[in-house]
RNA sequence: UGCGCCGUGGAGCAGUGGUUAGCUCGCCAGGCUCAUAACCUGGAGGUCGCAGGUUCAAUCCCUGCCGGCGCAACCA
C-alpha cells in the first residue's frame, strides 16, 4: 500500500442541478476518501462537472447567458450542494476550464500519433437529442424513440475515429491480468462479455461546433463528450500542464462511478490510455442506482428529488446514512420518505443519539460530569466478550471493498447495541445508589464505546464523529483530526475523564431529533 | 432482440451447498426508568416466485416458465 490514494468520481452534466442519485455517488466516494485519510494516505480526491457538450451551450442560449457564465454558475450550484453534504473533494474541475483543454490538446495528438485515429466520411441520422447518430434499428417510425418530439436529421460529414477494435486482446489481457480492475463482480462480468463479443471504432470528434476542444490536427473538429470528458482525470492532475504534478498523481486508485458507464471508463478509457502510452486507473467501481421508490430517477420524469430537500430537514449525516446504510454501493436502492423516517428513527434517533443522551446525562447527574481515575478502568466490559480488534478488521476491509451498508450495520449491532444492553445489565441508575466507584466503572465503559463508535462512523457521518469524540476530553490525549481505525484498540489514559458537551439542565439537545411519522 | 438484475415471514431488505434462514419496521407479552414514549428480554408470523434437474443434501448450482425491472454506447 503506497503513500498515496487518488480518489474520482464521474463528471456531471450541468443540464440541470444534481439529484441523489448523483449524490449517492458522491457520498460513496467521500465515504472511501474519508477512511483513507484516516488510514494514513495522502488522499487526493477529485470531482467535476462536464461541460463541453452541445447541449449544454443550448441551454446556456435558452437562458440568454454565454456557455462559460452558465457553466461557471452551475459548477458553483454543483459545489454548493457537495459542500453541504460534507463531500471532502480536494479539487473540482470544470471541463471548459484551461488546463482541461490544453492536456485534451495533447492527448488526442498523442493517440493520433500514434496512429490510432483516422479520418472517415459517416452518413447517418442524427438525433440532436441524444448528440449521436442512430443506427436503423435503434430508430421507430423516422424517430429516435427516446426524442420522439425530434425529427432526425440525415448528416454527412467526415470525423475522426478512434480504433478502440484494436485494443479488444490488450483489454482482455488486462481484466485477466487484474481481476480487481472492475467491480463488482457481476459489472465485471458484463464487460468481459461485451469486449469478448468484439469493439468497435468509435467517432471521438464532431464538425462545426465552436463550443468544446478544437482538435489540434483539425480545427474544423472539437473533440466528443467521451473521449473529452474522460480525460478530466488526468488533465485535472497536471497532464498537459504540470509534468511532475501528474506523475506524482496519476494512476487513480480507484474511478466510482455509475454502473451505466461503466463500459466508456472499463474499456474505452483504458484504451485510449493504453493508446497514448499512460498507466491505467488501478480500479473502476461502478454503483448501482437510486430509486425513487422503485421508479427509475428521471429529470423529464419529474422524479428526480433534490438532495437539499432532504437534508435541510435532518441534515447532511442523517443524508449520508440512509444512503451508505440502506442501498448497497455496488447495487441499487430506493429513497422514500417513510423509509427514511423509518431508518432516521430506529438507527440515529432511538440508538445512536439516545445513547449519546442516556451516557452523558448519568455522567453530568452522578457526577457533575467528571469521572476521576478513569484510567485505572479496563472499560471493555461493555464489549461483552467481542472481539473489538477482529471487528476493526473486518470493518477496514467491508469499507475498502465499498461494502458501506454491511460496515455499518455490523457498527450498529455489535456495537451501539452492546452499549445500550450494557446499561440494561449494569443498571447505573440503580447501581449509584449502592456503589458511587462501580456506577463510575459503568459509565467510564460507556465513555469508552462512545469514543470507539465516534472513530468507527468518522468516514460515515463526519459531524456526528465529531460530536460524539467531543463529548469527552479524548482530544487532549489523542487530536481528532489524527484519530484512525487503530485508535479504536488503542484506548488512551485520560485519567480525569469528563463531558465536555454542552449540556442545558444536566441534558444534552438531543441530536438527531425524531421524526413524527404521523405528523408527516 | 441482445446483455443483465430481481422475486425470502404484513412492509423493506440480508444471506449461505448441510445444525433452529438473519436484520430493520410493524404486531403481541414481559422488564426497566438513565434516556429523544427511548432501552432490554421473550414471542407469533416464511412450502426462501413456479416446474423440473444435479447432489447423500439446495433458498443458495443448472434448465425451462411466470411476474417485475435495468442497460443497449445521452441521463449517476
Amino acid at each position: 500500500m503506497s503513500g498515496s490514494f487518488f480518489i474520482t468520481t464521474a463528471i456531471d452534466y450541468p443540464n440541470s442541478r444534481p439529484h441523489i442519485g448523483t449524490a449517492f455517488e458522491k457520498i460513496g466516494a467521500d465515504v472511501q476518501a474519508r477512511f483513507r485519510r484516516m488510514e494514513g494516505r495522502s488522499v487526493h480526491f477529485l470531482m467535476g462537472n462536464d461541460e463541453n457538450t452541445i447541449k449544454v451551450s443550448q441551454r446556456a442560449e435558452e437562458l440568454g447567458a454565454e456557455p462559460k457564465a452558465y457553466v461557471d454558475d452551475m459548477a458553483r450550484q454543483f459545489r454548493e450542494v457537495w459542500a453541504a453534504l460534507d463531500v471532502s473533494n480536494d479539487d473540482f474541475i470544470q471541463t471548459s476550464e484551461e488546463r482541461h483543454h490544453a492536456g485534451c490538446r495533447k492527448f488526442i495528438q498523442a493517440v493520433f500519433d500514434a496512429g490510432d485515429i483516422y479520418k472517415k466520411a459517416y452518413t447517418g441520422l442524427y438525433c440532436n437529442g441524444c448528440e449521436a447518430f442512430k443506427t436503423e434499428k435503434e430508430v421507430e417510425n423516422g424517430r429516435c424513440p427516446l426524442h420522439p418530439a425530434a425529427e432526425l436529421k440525415v448528416v454527412e460529414e467526415e470525423n475522426y475515429f478512434f480504433r478502440l477494435s484494436a485494443f479488444q486482446d490488450r483489454l482482455l489481457a488486462h481484466y485477466d491480468a487484474n481481476p480487481d480492475f472492475i467491480t463488482p463482480e457481476s459489472r465485471r462480468n458484463e464487460i468481459l462479455n461485451l469486449v469478448a463479443t468484439g469493439l468497435q471504432d468509435v467517432s471521438i470528434t464532431r464538425k462545426g461546433f465552436t463550443w468544446g476542444i478544437r482538435v489540434p490536427f483539425d480545427p474544423e473538429q472539437t473533440i466528443y463528450v467521451w473521449f473529452d470528458a474522460l480525460l478530466n482525470y488526468i488533465t485535472a492532475v497536471g497532464y498537459g500542464t504540470d509534468d511532475a504534478r501528474f506523475e506524482a498523481t496519476w494512476p487513480a486508485d480507484v474511478h466510482v462511478i455509475g454502473k451505466d458507464i461503466t463500459r466508456f471508463h472499463c474499456a474505452l478509457w483504458p484504451a485510449m490510455l493504453m493508446s497514448a502510452q499512460l498507466p491505467l486507473p488501478r480500479r473502476v467501481f461502478a454503483h448501482g442506482f437510486v430509486y425513487n421508490k422503485g421508479a427509475k430517477i428521471s429529470k423529464s420524469a419529474g422524479t428526480a428529488i433534490d438532495p437539499m430537500d432532504v437534508f435541510r430537514v435532518h441534515g447532511a449525516d442523517a443524508f449520508r446514512y440512509y444512503f451508505m446504510r440502506e442501498c448497497p454501493f455496488g447495487g441499487d436502492g430506493n429513497y422514500g420518505d417513510d423509509r427514511f423516517a423509518e431508518v432516521y428513527n430506529a438507527d440515529l434517533a432511538d440508538n445512536l443519539g439516545n445513547l449519546y443522551s442516556r451516557a452523558l446525562t448519568m455522567c453530568s447527574k452522578y457526577f457533575g460530569g467528571v469521572l476521576e481515575d478513569a484510567d485505572a478502568v479496563e472499560a471493555r466490559a461493555w464489549l461483552a466478550g467481542l472481539d473489538l480488534a477482529k471487528l476493526v478488521e473486518d470493518l477496514r476491509g467491508l469499507i475498502a471493498n465499498f461494502e458501506y451498508n454491511v460496515a455499518l450495520q455490523r457498527i450498529w449491532l455489535e456495537l451501539i447495541d452492546a452499549a445500550n444492553r450494557y446499561i440494561a445489565v449494569t443498571q447505573p441508575f440503580k447501581l449509584i445508589k449502592t456503589d458511587a466507584d462501580a456506577t463510575r466503572a459503568v459509565l467510564v465503559n460507556l465513555a469508552e464505546a462512545m469514543r470507539v463508535v465516534a472513530i468507527l462512523i468518522k468516514p460515515f457521518l463526519p459531524r456526528t464523529a465529531e460530536t460524539f469524540y467531543r463529548a469527552f476530553n479524548f482530544d487532549d490525549a489523542r487530536s481528532w483530526d489524527d484519530v484512525s481505525y487503530d485508535d479504536v484498540i488503542a484506548r488512551p489514559a485520560i485519567a480525569k475523564l469528563q463531558v465536555t458537551a454542552p449540556l442545558h439542565e444536566g441534558k444534552p439537545t438531543p441530536l438527531f431529533p425524531k421524526i413524527d411519522v404521523k405528523a408527516s
